[in-house]
DNA sequence: TTTTGAGTTGTTCGA
DNA sequence: GTCGAACAACTCAAA
């Protein structure tokens, strides 16, 4: 029986791990390696890199438990995976297969030097599985979704090996012992206790809490989905169960609405493997052509979350501080930099992959084309949010906005989404003066809704016109 | 091949 | 304050 690396890119998980897995059935001895990959990291900040590198110590200890330990290298994994392979003669290399253009073409190059299988565990099911019955892909979630759901999903997952063989004495380094965000301790520890405690409580309100950033209504798990701390497979049969734990109707709800989610990702990661130009260009090809303003300066007040909108500025600002956003305040800080700004959708792609810890190729550009309107399925163009107005919906004591803003603590709630409006005897009051302590508007939410309706309808007609 | 119905997440306007 | 229609066509999926 011959030695294998289980090669770990997106799966630092011991459960459910079909890499890991066949590895193991066919060697003798498996040998788990992790490769830091400059190019990968340095499109990221430092949280994230915190996450993972703490996450890869937990892996490693998880291993050593079991009799095994996480070999860790630096550098090219295309030079380094043979290599290594070299080093320790290993017959093969395991490893869950990604599908982001960048990942496939590295595997395609490590598969020319070596013996590289890969297996399934990205998503529930098998990538390019859940296609129409002619086999082409989807491109519409609805349809993707209801073929997604007659797939069988394998009802047992794979247990965590109890043993593994022991790893022999190769060179290993020492990732940077970078700060662990708060919100996020990393492992599959960690990652099971979430989804078993979300499974069993927060999941049957789902439905109506998770438009509520001033709540705790989520999952909080993209990051372990992200670097795979926890299966797909895993969390859709935990919430399965609790669809069929669930007391009522509303509650049932609460777990379909959840698990419409995880297809979401799979639809966005289908898309990204059929369709890998969107990486570079609007998947409509009529929305390639839109004048976006080149306003470096609105650009930068927005990272830096002093828009003037507070909904907007809260969450550029909870993204800053610990790697992570509210996904209807995404959409909303999202729709204002492409919308409101009428700043290309790509320049805040780049940002939200830079700071957020669980950015993933595929839902955030699945995410910013659908905000665009440039996108598979995406929101009709006019569709413009209104900040205001999702910010006295979606967070309507200002509890988010003060929590993140914390120059509009003292504003009443009547004026927390439009602080602006106060007089100024409220604003002294407040401590909060508009044009000092908090800035006024950037635009005008009006002529800015006018100025993006324009540009679209220009592109349309240009494209129109090359007809 | 042709036809038909449908398509995450909103906003604004006017009755 | 509430409600329905308009926003704008177009492409996709399935019959």
């Amino acid at each position: 029986m011959p030695m294998n690396i289980w090669w770990v890119r997106r799966d630092l998980r011991l459960s459910d791990n079909q890499a890991l897995t066949a590895a193991l059935n066919n060697g003798q001895r498996v040998i788990p390696v992790y490769i830091l990959d400059p190019h990968l990291l340095q499109q990221t900040a430092e949280k994230r890199h915190g996450f993972l590198f703490a996450g890869l110590r937990e892996l490693d200890q998880d291993l050593r438990c079991r009799g095994s330990r996480l070999i860790i290298r630096s550098g090219d994994p295309e030079i380094e995976i043979p290599r290594l392979a070299a080093e320790c003669s290993a017959a093969g290399v395991y490893a869950e297969e990604d599908i982001s253009p960048y990942a496939r073409r590295r595997d395609t190059a490590v598969a020319n030097q070596i013996s590289l299988h890969l297996t399934g565990g990205l998503g529930a099911h098998p990538i390019g599985s859940v296609v129409k019955p002619d086999g082409t892909p989807y491109k519409i979630f609805t349809p993707f979704s209801h073929a997604w759901k007659t797939l069988p999903i394998i009802s047992h997952t794979l247990p965590a090996p109890d043993r593994l063989p022991a790893v022999p004495d190769l060179p290993s380094i020492v990732p940077a012992d970078l700060p662990v965000p708060d919100l996020f301790p990393p492992g599959e520890r960690e990652a099971q206790r979430r989804l078993a405690a979300f499974a069993s409580g927060m999941i049957y309100e789902y439905q109506n809490l998770r438009n509520r950033p001033d709540l705790e209504g989520t999952s909080i798990l993209s990051p372990y989905f992200h670097f795979g701390m926890l299966s797909p497979r895993q969390a859709v049969l935990a919430a399965q169960q609790a669809s069929s734990n669930a007391p009522d109707a509303p509650s049932r709800a609460g777990c379909e609405a959840w698990i419409n989610e995880l297809i979401w990702r799979e639809f966005y990661q289908s898309i990204l493997y059929h369709f890998p130009f969107v990486l570079k260009t609007a998947f409509k090809p009529q929305m390639r052509s839109i004048p976006w303003r080149n306003a470096a300066q609105d650009f930068d007040r927005w990272k830096a979350g002093l828009t003037g909108y507070p909904i907007v500025d809260a969450g550029m600002r909870q993204l800053a501080a610990i790697g992570w956003m509210h996904n209807r305040v995404r959409m909303i800080a999202a729709s204002f930099l492409v919308k409101h700004l009428l700043i290309n959708w790509q320049d805040g792609e780049r940002w939200f992959m830079r700071s957020l810890i669980d950015g993933d190729p595929a839902s955030n550009n699945g995410g910013w084309q659908w905000t665009a309107g440039t996108g598979t399925d995406a929101a009709p163009y006019f569709r413009v949010f209104n900040p205001i107005l999702q910010g006295e919906k979606f967070d309507p004591t200002g509890t988010y906005v003060r929590r993140w803003v914390p120059e509009l603590r003292n504003v009443p709630t009547h004026f927390i989404h439009t602080p602006w409006k106060m007089p100024d005897y409220l604003q002294a009051e407040s401590r909060a003066i508009i044009g000092k302590e908090y800035p006024k508007p950037i635009v005008d939410h009006n002529a800015a809704r006018q100025r993006v309706l324009e540009a679209y309808a220009l592109s349309k007609s240009s494209a129109a016109s090359k007809v």
